[in-house]
DNA sequence: AAAAACCCTGTAGTGGATACAGAGTCAAGT
DNA sequence: ACTTGACTCTGTATCCACTACAGGGTTTTT
């Protein structure tokens, strides 16, 4: 299988490949006399399983701890569980971090009913405002 | 003010102050005699409304266009309105994702109690397999 | 035989910062 | 006067997970 048909397996781009392999995620496969990287099952297999990974937003760090299980079934798997419980947390407090914000965004839009000029509109004096802004739990980006 | 009296007001790293004023999201302010730049109520109110709008999780490009608002109070602020329902919009459609994703994480955690070796372990199988995978609507990772 | 489709390596860019290295400046204490 | 420490400067590299080329070689289709 060459890298198009892998990458149109696993639903990804054929450069999201070669990344993975430049970063080890993906091992190196065999080349034929041209050089063309050339794959098996168990390298879609193992693709799918990143990709499927990936769906769940997990970073490609974890992915890799995951990938060590996988790779050495005979490991106590209690480590995995850890893992998804804390990605599992991790998206809890994304959600929650979002729902603040559409609050506040909500407020903000609340402000201004839409006939005036930048000078007088109440969003931007909203955003001006740092009242409520120290103690904003939200204050903090997503990274 | 110097560089890191303005960023303690504005509850931000004074690296992110040079990176704003080096993307020209902030103006270059004057310098003293030994180069040190000196800053005014007005760069701080600047980057305040800046910070107010990241925390709400608006990209710069955003806010770019925000100030540009709030530097010319005479225009219209349709545009002002439209963009923050884009980014309630945006945001909403975040949590609705990530709901996806916590509904996934949980089915994948029901399916390991604890006790197992990697090679039993129903969280890597179900991570292997790639069932429903295809039509997934969290198959795109949040970029 | 030519054109289109594929593959290769290597580099640069994205966003929003963060983290240095290596040098200069300033204020307080000894 | 000298040292120490805190502050500032520029410039470059790093992070994450890709994505987008450029500039070449190969294979397949027409």
């Amino acid at each position: 299988m060459r890298i198009s048909q892998l990458a149109k397996a696993a639903h990804c781009d054929l450069e999201t490949v070669r990344y993975y392999e430049k970063i080890n995620l993906m091992p190196e496969p065999a080349r034929n006399d041209s050089g063309y990287r050339t794959y098996n099952q168990n390298h879609l297999d193992r693709l799918n399983f990143i990709r499927h990974c990936r769906s769940l937003d997990m970073p490609l760090k974890e992915i890799t701890s995951l990938l060590h299980f996988r790779d050495n079934p005979s490991l106590k798997c209690d480590q995995v569980n850890q893992l998804i419980d804390e990605q599992l947390i991790s998206v809890e407090n994304k959600i929650k971090m979002l729902e603040g914000l559409k609050e506040q965004l909500h407020a903000l839009r609340n402000r201004c009913d839409d006939n005036h000029v930048a000078g007088d509109c109440g969003i931007l004096k909203g955003l001006d405002s740092d009242a409520e802004f120290g103690d904003c739990p939200c204050h903090q980006p997503s990274s």
